[in-house]
DNA sequence: TTCTCGCAATTTGTGCACATCTTGTGCGGT
DNA sequence: ACCGCACAAGATGTGCACAAATTGCGAGAA
């Protein structure tokens, strides 16, 4: 691994930010990390190299590690190490069951009418799709699923509904790009479903048919998982 | 305020649990002082105070604290302090509105058929509920509720939902306790309603109808949500 | 009197050294 | 050769001193 001491990826980092957005900022980049498998799950992370390289003292890191053990993404125990979780079938099912029934939440509860501008940024996520037809990436692919994601929770105004619905998401994402990395889904099968799903999710937001949208997302997940236990 | 710098309450403790066995009994000792209102809504916290009484320093203390804050329960300011939250009646309606929802869940996701010891929790928590008739203490109605909110959190089995429905219930509790105890809701009332809906959850228990149990529930969450408006 | 500026007190955030716990390894006995 | 125990290495957990940030108070000028 390289020698950089200081956070090699993204924005030069404007070097003063309040303490909060710190640790918002490094909470988000190390989630991401587990997200993309570039942490597999139990792989064993070290809180003083992760200190160096965030620049910052086993303190504050030490909170970021504790947030991600409350959202099941990683667990530490004394005197052996912190390492990323893993997931059987039988827990993986769970959240996939509860987010099949929060996804319908998502557009019946305290929903706002879709946006010209989200409109448009469900757009540019088709495009993306579209795009990823001839170029098959299953991180692309995963990341183009995660703002898919964070863009359609705007059509709720429910805050806990959205906290708990985001935290759920990560929970399962990597699991699934794990599958899919390990080949045990087809990937460009599962980029055509998807751009398929994205195209019908912008026809029903233009239609404003929100309950429409709901139903779609679930049999998304639904299937997707079946795809999984295969 | 008392000179004790032991914790004076329940267990002498046995001065030597694992430090997340220590960790776990001091979050749910702060979580149940905020939810009864020992700490109400607004009052500053003292990370030195707290970790005094506690017997620690302010080092795991904080990561309670920590913890405490992402559950929506207190938020900290550099340089300020840290206060128990409040909330507004927009917010409270969107928890009350969520948890009417995932009442249903709780009933209908993975759920396991309730046990005779289930069942003979409930009848104790019944005549606990009867009990207050004769004796109204808004704490104690309070402690009951919880008791009875986590009793029937057995019925599933589903992890990630337990978890949740768990945070948003402790979300919600004190300022139901609150709007009781400035007795804008009248608390015998609230207490004869209460022991008639254990009594129908008890019913309904011994019957095995699950999916009546979750409509009592989402019913009674919703009066109760709308006489606290009132 | 009133407004403004600045300092001091208080509180949370951070860095660092040390305590505590687990695990692997190697030596010695059987 | 094998079993067991003790110790060392390395990890997380804790305590403490200091840094950073906000707020309130008070002195001084207009």
């Amino acid at each position: 691994m390289d020698e950089t001491l200081t956070d090699p990826r993204d924005e030069p980092l404007p070097e003063s930010l309040s303490a909060r957005d710190r640790f918002d900022k490094i909470h988000d980049d190390m989630r991401s990390r587990i997200c993309l498998l570039e942490y597999p799950p139990g792989m064993k992370l070290s809180e003083t190299e992760l200190a160096t390289e965030f620049g910052i003292s086993r303190t504050p890191l030490r909170r970021v590690l504790a947030r991600l053990e409350d959202e099941g993404l990683v667990t530490s125990v004394h005197g052996v190490g912190t390492m990323v979780t893993t997931m059987d079938m039988a827990e993986l099912a769970q959240v996939y069951r509860l987010r099949k029934e929060l996804v319908l939440l998502q557009t019946s509860l305290d929903t706002v009418p879709p946006s010209p501008a989200l409109i448009a940024r469900v757009e540019q996520l088709l495009g993306r799709a579209e795009a990823l037809k001839s170029a098959p990436s299953a991180k692309e692919f995963s990341m183009l699923d995660r703002d898919m994601f964070l863009t359609l929770l705007d059509l709720t105004a429910n805050a806990p509904l959205r906290l708990m619905s985001e935290r759920l998401y990560f929970r399962t994402a990597r699991i699934w790009l794990q599958q899919v990395t390990a080949s045990q889904i087809d990937l460009m099968q599962e980029i055509e479903i998807y751009a398929g799903e994205v195209q019908d999710i912008l026809d029903a937001l233009k239609l404003g048919d929100l309950d429409a949208i709901g139903h779609i997302r679930r049999g998304h997940i639904s299937l997707s998982f079946a795809r999984m236990q295969k």
